[in-house]
Parts: structure tokens; sequence; C-alpha cells
DNA sequence: ATAAACCTTGGAGTCGACTCAAAGGCAAGC
DNA sequence: GCTTGCCTTTGAGTCGACTCCAAGGTTTAT
């Protein structure tokens, strides 16, 4: 699969694709004759994964982390875990705030339907 | 309340308070004789806003437009609400994916739990 | 009354993550 | 065989959101 495709595919610009590629997001993508990156299976699951995270909002850097680990091999099992692991910690936090946000907007989105006036109203009981 | 006060409370930088108010994405702050900013209760619900909606990932540009309006008054309660529920469609979007990547690093920690070798398994089925 | 610790502004600098541009190679259709 | 459209790289530019700095005013403690 060409760039072009994967980048549709997954809704990602190629050259945020390419970005990622090299800045050790994710790993190297295989080549054709041309020179040109020609993605299986693998390179899509990286590219998933990556996307995921990022929307989890995990940085870059972290992935390049977890990249070079996962070149390191079997000896690095215990290190990816954790790394795995730390970052669970941050997108949960993450994700306990959005959710905490969302209800909160949503209520004030109720005192809207509700009440009168130029009514603001606390958001932090 | 003075700003190194409400930073400290908040846990949000001098700089950052000033930025937003700078910025408009928060209303302006009354000073006192000296020009200094004396945030009251009302100011600080609007930081609490402000931080809740940028930790949810809210652009300082879609606050201004909130506060905007909210300066245009009663008028605008409508086109706020509006604006509410557009981005509360965004975060609960945003919230999804986050979950969902949650769910699939924890599924991943478990592999590591319960897998041998240098196994990076699908993450998307 | 002088230093330390606040505060102010305007503007410049930084940082992460793209995003674009230039210069050029390959490939398919007319 | 030439145009169109895809691909390559390197390097520079952009953007949002801070973050810091300089120059200067105020308040508090000694």
């Amino acid at each position: 699969m060409k760039i072009k495709e994967v980048s549709q595919k997954y809704n990602i610009p190629a050259d945020t694709l390419r970005y990622w590629e090299r800045q050790g997001a994710i790993p190297p993508v295989n080549r054709d004759e041309a020179g040109y990156r020609d993605y299986d299976q693998e390179d899509m699951d990286w590219i998933s994964f990556a996307q995921c995270m990022r929307e989890a909002g995990v940085s870059i850097e972290y992935l390049i982390e977890y990249i070079e680990l996962f070149k390191g091999g079997k000896k690095t099992l215990e290190a990816r875990k954790d790394l795995l692991r730390e970052q669970l910690k941050v997108i949960k936090r993450h994700l306990d705030e959005v959710q905490n946000t969302y209800d909160l907007i949503n209520k004030k989105v109720q005192n809207y339907e509700t009440h009168v006036e130029g009514y603001h109203g606390k958001l932090i009981k």
C-alpha cells in the first residue's frame, strides 16, 4: 500500500506519516524498487498505535522511546511494559479530566435550557 | 486575591493567567489601586471554566468566542448554547477516542503480563 | 530607607507537532 | 516521448499556546 492510500485509510496527512517515521515514532517502512514506501499490515498496525496514542495526548517523544525499546528486543520487555503502564496512568488522568469537563458542559447546556437572563452559573461546586 | 495566590490555587502559571486574559479567553479581571489584578469569585469561576475547557482540548479561540458572546448579553444566549453544544460534541468524540486508547493500552499491558518474546500484537482488531 | 518580593506591560523567544516548498525521480496514459 | 500525478528528501516555515525577559512601579519587612 502506498503512502497516499494509507493516508486516506487512516485520515492522516502523508506529511505526518513521513514525519512520524522520520522522528522514529513508528519503525521504518519497507520500500519498493523505486524507493517508494510500501506499507504492509504490520506498518499499518504501528500507524494505528501511533494514531491512538497521539489522540490520547501521548507525545511523539514517548512513542520514539517505545520504538527504541522495541528495537532492543526481548530484553526490553519489562521496560516497555513499564513505559506503557506509565502512559496508561497519564491517559487515565486525562480521561478523568475530560469526563469531568464533559459533565460540566453538559450541565451548563441544561442551565441554558432552563434558565433566564445572561446566567453564567458556577461550573465547579 | 492576587495573581500568585490564584496561580497556586489552580496550579496555573501566572503568565498563563495573564495570557488568557490578554487573549480574551477569560473576561478582564478587576484591579486594585496599584493596578494589580484582584481576582474575585466570579473571576475564579471563569478561570475554572477555562481550565476545564483547555484540559478537554478546547482551543483558546473557542473560549474567546464564548466570552465575546457573553459580553453581548442576553441576546447571545442561543448562540452561546449552540457553541457549548458544538464543543460538547467535540469533547465527546475526544473522550471516546481516549477511552478507546485507554482500553487498548490496558489490553496491551495485559499481553505483556501473559505473553512471551518480543510480541507486539495487533492493537486494532 | 533600602532591599526583597511582589506586581505591571509589551514584546520576544520557545516548544511540539506538524506542514509546506523546492528540486528532482518514477510510472501510467495519450 | 511528454504530461500528469504520484513519490522522494532536506530544510524551512507555521501555528497554538505558552513562557520568558526587560524595564519599571508598589508593598512589606527590617
